[in-house]
RNA sequence: UGGGGCGUCGCCAAGCGGUAAGGCACGGGUCUUUGGAACCCGCACUCGGAGGUUCGAAUCCUCCCGCCCCAGCCA
């Protein structure tokens, strides 16, 4: 279930397949697949294509295919395609038993080549991949035919056996297919679908040297697995002639749909594996799990909610234009599913230490708190309370601007489910800092009423100093301060747009005696402060909140135009 | 400059010849045991530009402008 009441708009892709299904295309059935190369972490932008297929899929009552398209070892391991399944899962989608690697054809994917060469449509080619390179000339001048363009057919299933059985080395020789070298279309200019590559693949092993590319292998894999609708991204809308022709050219069990969408851009993110990579290389991050990371991983270890990716991932829809979709949007998801399934806690960030001088010394109290103001199901618990108290360092002003309705010399407000305070005086150091209040609190307040209908303007979270549980709190921002880091034409320059906040460490936080025990990965809105999660692989013990997102901040807002002033 | 795409509010995005949906952001308000949340109101006489067709155009035609992708034995 969507976590709002908002419908999500048609998309042209939807529009598609209800036509194709109207027209009872396809015998009125639906297969999409989701084919990623294991050769790094899914991150958010993979997450638009998921739930795209499997959505797509699931609202036309049909499937989504699992495949692994795993025809370039070297760039492949085991361990991704192991993180790609548990990023997959982890968003919520179940490809039952329809798991499929590319590498699972290459037999298949042999035997069309072979039928490729012997219908005359493919050679091999022995030119170098500089001379390839050359021979293919250039967007505005066309390319000329390989002097080997005219093997003979016998020569040619001879020399591709040669190359299945190992007889060459890498680079010597290549399969292409015989289409025209005066092709506008780059790609139809005899592409080049089997080289020979002496690695051991992460699957097959050594069982094969020769290795389909992408063009060849992708459609047809489609056609074995029976998809209908093959969704990918607009920059193989100049391959989708060469998807057609193979599966035109061949005898093929069924022609896949190829259709392209735009992909996912976020403003303040990287989302090129390239620059993930050199994140992770040169030590701006900890790592591809880094809660700062776009990773599925990152964003899962932040506390993101896979709901809020998938319904992220709905409000953004689906189109042609490249564009960039704010971070404020996804922040906006993630909230919303927060402030309905987090409990609220009380804990204070930057303490500051609050006596109650009028509280008898060494009495301690439960008082009730509730766990999720909207939703009474979620229930009550007890908070301690007692003389010494912290309290948010920023909620107190010694002399406070015209706005500012929180804590100052004099004035009064409540504590969240306890009492109405009154600061009746300000202790210092040496050097002016204010390291401790002194308030005074009204008894009949208790649970934070007014009996006699007497107002405050402000009411503050706090925690009880004997009983509060230290924790570290890890406060995250967006890794990027550029509006968009991917902008920039050449190498991205880190240095000019790193934000050098992107992680604050604060390691002398209070929070409630009951969160002492909370486990890895529960969530919960810190009043005020934002929502944090436990860090799932927070191993030694400590409490770590690693926060998710802030809350919007009016307050700042009005720090920052300037209308605080006295 | 060859080919393929795309241009509707600050950001996404519906619309497909009948007179500009929705969400985010933003502004204002109500309410509030946190200045959060919730709720209400406002927010494109205009659809990259210029012509044309039509009773009528964001939707059709023409030209122009801008942006993205393609010259891997990557996917």
């Amino acid at each position: 279930m969507p976590t709002t009441e908002y419908t999500p708009p048609p998309n042209f892709i939807r529009t598609i397949v209800a036509d194709d299904i109207k027209a009872n295309k396809n015998g009125g059935k639906v297969l999409t697949r989701f084919p990623p190369e294991p050769n790094g972490y899914l991150h958010i932008g993979h997450a638009k294509s998921i739930c795209l297929n499997f959505g797509i899929a699931a609202e036309f009552g049909g499937l989504c295919n699992f495949r692994f398209d795993d025809t370039n070892p070297g760039k492949e391991e085991i361990e991704y395609v192991e993180s790609i399944m548990a990023d997959v899962r982890w968003l919520g989608f179940d490809w039952g038993d329809r798991l499929f690697y590319a590498s699972d054809y290459f037999e298949r994917l042999y035997e069309f080549a072979v039928e490729l060469i012997r219908s005359g449509r493919a050679y091999v080619c022995s030119l170098t991949a500089d001379e390839i390179r050359e021979y293919r000339g250039t967007l505005t001048q066309p390319g000329k035919d390989s002097p080997y363009r005219n093997r003979p057919v016998e020569e040619n299933v001879d020399l591709f056996a040669r190359m299945r059985a190992g007889e060459f080395a890498d680079g010597t020789h290549v399969l292409r297919a015989k289409i025209d070298m005066a092709s506008p279309n780059l790609n139809l200019r005899d592409p080049v679908i089997y080289r020979i590559r002496h690695v051991t693949h992460h699957r097959t092993g050594d069982d094969w040297c020769i290795y389909p590319m992408y063009d060849f292998a992708h459609g047809l894999s489609d056609s074995i697995e029976g998809i209908t609708h093959s969704i990918c991204t607009l920059e193989y809308e100049d391959h989708r002639p060469l998807y057609d022709w193979f599966l035109d050219v061949l005898d093929v069990p069924c022609h896949p749909q190829q259709i392209e969408f735009a992909r996912l851009n976020l403003s303040h993110t990287v989302m090129s594996k390239r620059k993930l990579l050199q994140l992770v290389r040169e030590g701006h991050v900890a790592g591809w799990d880094d809660p700062r990371m776009p990773t599925l991983a990152g964003i899962r270890r932040r506390g993101y909610t896979p709901e809020s990716i998938r319904n992220f991932c709905e409000m953004i829809g689906v189109g042609k234009r490249d564009s960039v979709v704010d971070v404020g949007l996804l922040e906006y998801c993630i909230r919303e599913d927060l402030n309905r399934h987090a409990p609220r806690v009380m804990a204070v960030l930057n303490p500051l230490k609050v006596v109650v001088d009028n509280y008898p010394e060494g009495q301690t109290e439960e008082l009730d708190a509730i766990n999720n103001p909207e939703d009474a199901g979620m229930g009550t618990r007890k908070v301690p309370f007692s003389r010494e108290i912290y309290i948010e360092r920023e909620d107190f002003m010694e002399d406070p601007p015209k706005k500012f309705y929180r804590l100052a010399p004099g004035r009064e407000v409540r504590l969240r489910y306890a009492y109405f305070v009154k600061c009746v005086d300000v202790v210092k150091d040496e050097k002016g800092n204010v390291v401790e209040l002194h308030c005074t609190y009204d008894p009949t307040t208790r649970g934070g009423g007014s009996p006699d209908g007497r107002s405050v303007k402000a009411t503050l979270h706090w925690v009880s100093a004997p009983h509060a549980v230290r924790a570290e709190v890890r406060l995250y921002d967006h890794l990027f301060t550029k509006a968009n880091p991917n902008d920039e034409s050449g190498g991205l320059d880190f240095k000019a747009c790193l934000n050098p906040r992107s992680l604050e460490v604060l390691g002398s936080c209070y929070v409630e005696p009951g969160l002492a025990g909370a486990g890895p990965g529960s969530r919960y809105q810190f009043e005020r402060q934002g929502y944090f999660c436990v860090d799932p692989d927070s191993s030694d013990g400590k409490l770590v909140f690693n926060r998710t997102v802030t809350l919007r901040d009016t307050w700042a807002k009005i720090m920052k135009s300037g209308q605080a002033g006295k």
